[in-house]
DNA sequence: AACACGGGGTC
DNA sequence: GACCCAGTGTT
């Protein structure tokens, strides 16, 4: 396998991108923008990675950032979980480590939301030390490089392909080969389609080339079907004002903020019904219509109402707040988008 | 080993 | 609609 060094570190010295974690690279902006590109693409983070680094230019303003603002600049990126770990670990960093990520794979590995696919991308592309870092891309390649049948998601695989990079990581050079080989998967060795072997460096060392079934690689499993729960969605309105409830702290968009909503497809009595259990009192209830939200595992089919509530009433936890205020304090997810656009759009 | 965990681009 | 993305943590 050596002899995919040269040719990708020339092509990789050639081709690659331009993207702000690598117009600066220190320790901190590689691991911040190690954890938004977890399985989330290089397009979207680019203003993400931009605005967060602005607000929080450090493991200290991290660590002592407020839950809501750190929630709010992660708003939309998704698996959210990722943003707690990062304050999570800056606390960490500036307990332990004096404020400085450890340039080591093992402690790196301990920090959370560091797994063994970031520990190497840090280790090796802010320390410069010999670590693998094999993600998607990696695998892809590799699995066409050698024709490989076996299934990505397999544990064994990924591990059989760390051994094998490390193996070949040239001196000194491990954070360039590592990016070269991600580079690589995400713009020639493509997923989605035929890749573009006219452009790859390594086509006349590929197997799946050679055969010319470059598609038929990676193998992977087959995923399970998402499941649909139906959730009725309830815009509440009092005076000017709109209802908005905290999400619990675990789970799903955990402690995000969101439209009161309850299992099933309920007709408008049944909403009405709903805003009495949460101690309103309603004066008038109108169909918003249907709308849907897809997450990767479940799919959310809506049914929304606008009951409007009685002044004296505040509810059950709830918050209720000017419209206005929407996209500058509330992190909220997309999935509720259809039925707050009106209040979201410019001078809504 | 299987599942939870977002959102969006692309074919 | 299906795939899948610079994956990690929990069970």
């Amino acid at each position: 396998m050596e002899e995919i060094v040269e040719p990708l570190l020339g092509w990789y010295a050639e081709n690659a991108r331009d993207l702000p974690w690598r117009r600066e690279v220190t320790p901190y902006r590689v691991w911040i923008s190690e954890i938004m590109l977890q399985q989330t693409r290089v397009e979207a983070v680019k203003g993400y990675f931009a605005r967060f680094i602005g607000a929080l230019p450090g493991p200290a303003e991290l660590a002592a950032v407020d839950e809501r603002e750190l929630l709010k600049l992660w708003e939309g990126l998704g698996y959210y979980s990722r943003a707690r770990n990062l304050q999570k670990a800056a606390r960490v960093i500036m307990e332990t480590y004096g404020g400085e990520l450890p340039a080591s794979h093992e402690e790196l590995l301990t920090l959370p939301g560091v797994g063994p696919y970031t520990a190497g991308a840090v280790a090796s592309i802010a320390f410069g030390l010999p670590e693998p870092a094999v993600d998607g891309n990696v695998l892809r390649v590799l699995s066409r490089l050698t024709a490989d049948n076996s299934d990505i998601a397999d544990p064994a695989v990924k591990r059989a392909a760390e051994r094998t990079v490390r193996g070949i990581i040239p001196a000194g050079r491990a954070g360039a080969f590592n990016q070269a080989l991600m580079e690589l998967g995400a713009t020639v060795c493509a997923p989605n389609g035929p890749p573009a072997c006219g452009r790859c460096p390594l086509a006349g060392l590929c197997a799946a080339h050679a055969a010319g079934n470059e598609t038929a690689y990676p193998v992977k499993a087959a995923k399970k079907a998402r499941r649909v729960e139906e959730r009725t969605v309830l815009l509440l309105v009092r005076d000017e004002l709109l209802a908005l409830r905290r999400r619990p702290a675990k789970g799903l968009l955990a402690g995000l903020w969101e439209l009161p909503n309850l299992p099933g497809a309920l007709d408008g009595a049944g909403a009405v019904e709903a805003a009495r259990t949460l101690g309103l009192a309603p004066l008038r209830v109108e169909p918003l219509g249907p709308a849907k939200h897809i997450f990767t595992h479940i799919e959310w089919h809506m049914t929304g109402y606008r009951v409007t509530v009685e002044e004296a009433q505040a509810g059950e936890g709830l918050e209720w707040i000017d419209p206005r205020g929407l996209r500058e304090d509330y992190p909220l997810p997309s999935a509720f988008s259809a039925y707050l656009a009106p209040y979201l759009a410019p001078g809504g």
